[in-house]
DNA sequence: CTTAGGAATGATAATCATTATCATAACGGG
DNA sequence: CCCGTTATGATAATGATTATCATTCCTAAG
């Protein structure tokens, strides 16, 4: 039978994301918990993983390959420039207050989503053309 | 300066993209593009790297860590299944029409935007409760 | 037409975040 | 306390993406 508990580890996970104001990487997260606890990476990555199957945790990519996990109650986006690559947070989610289109299908369960708007910069825009 | 006209590869690889109705990555675009003309996979993927910066084609990266890529016209969004990990299409953008909250920031322009719903999908969720 | 500088390309090696392994430790019911 | 199950940590392996670098292609000046 699947778990009942969270394990050790997605323990810790689950209580230092809550405490990140943004998303973190989980090779950060491990030395983050490396300091409290012994621990492995592998272990960091398994805990996200379930964690994320959950619904407890969510994901997202950035440009240069790296998974940022947050936990789901931050409910953040970002801006990000194709050019230097920088993130600027959005005030509000887009979504917010759009139960309908949440609910497509009846026959899927909705975690959590990903919402990114992907472009130039103000100083990227003006030299790079 | 920058580059005034499209290279060869970047012509080859946009041309394909918009050809392709469902999001390709890179390593499959360039299996298909060696069968018509002489490139490299540095190549696509440089390619890719520049079409995305002029606003002419977006990325989304899949649970596998592939980066799958698309023609900017095409706004298709994905429900995808923690679990078996498959991805089910929207019907339409939850964003159409959503102009006011498009334009954040005056100093920022928005080439295209990522937006992807997690969870389970029916037969995931029965079973792995 | 010829030439020189810069950009593009292809083959290949290197990177590095994430996964897979596997032996060991922790857990939990009986 | 005992045994089968699950979690863990150390480490090796994976694989998509990048970095290199020598070569080819373009283009505009001479
Ligand atoms: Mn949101
Ligand atoms: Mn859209
Ligand atoms: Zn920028
Ligand atoms: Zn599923």
């Amino acid at each position: 039978m699947t778990q009942v508990h969270c394990t050790r580890a997605q323990t810790a996970v689950l209580q230092l994301l809550r405490q990140q104001r943004e998303p973190i990487s989980a090779q950060a997260l491990y030395t983050l918990i490396k300091q409290q606890q012994r621990i492995g990476l592998a272990t960091v990555y398994r805990a996200l993983d379930a964690l994320k199957r959950m619904g407890r945790v969510q994901h997202r990519v950035t440009l240069t390959g790296e998974t940022l996990y947050n936990a789901v109650e931050q409910d953040r986006h970002y801006m990000t420039c194709l050019d230097c690559g920088q993130s600027f947070p959005l005030n509000t989610c887009p979504l917010k207050g759009l139960a309908s289109s949440l609910q497509h299908s009846s026959s899927f369960t909705i975690y959590y989503h990903t919402l990114e708007f992907f472009g130039l910069c103000e100083p990227c825009s003006v030299q790079g053309g």
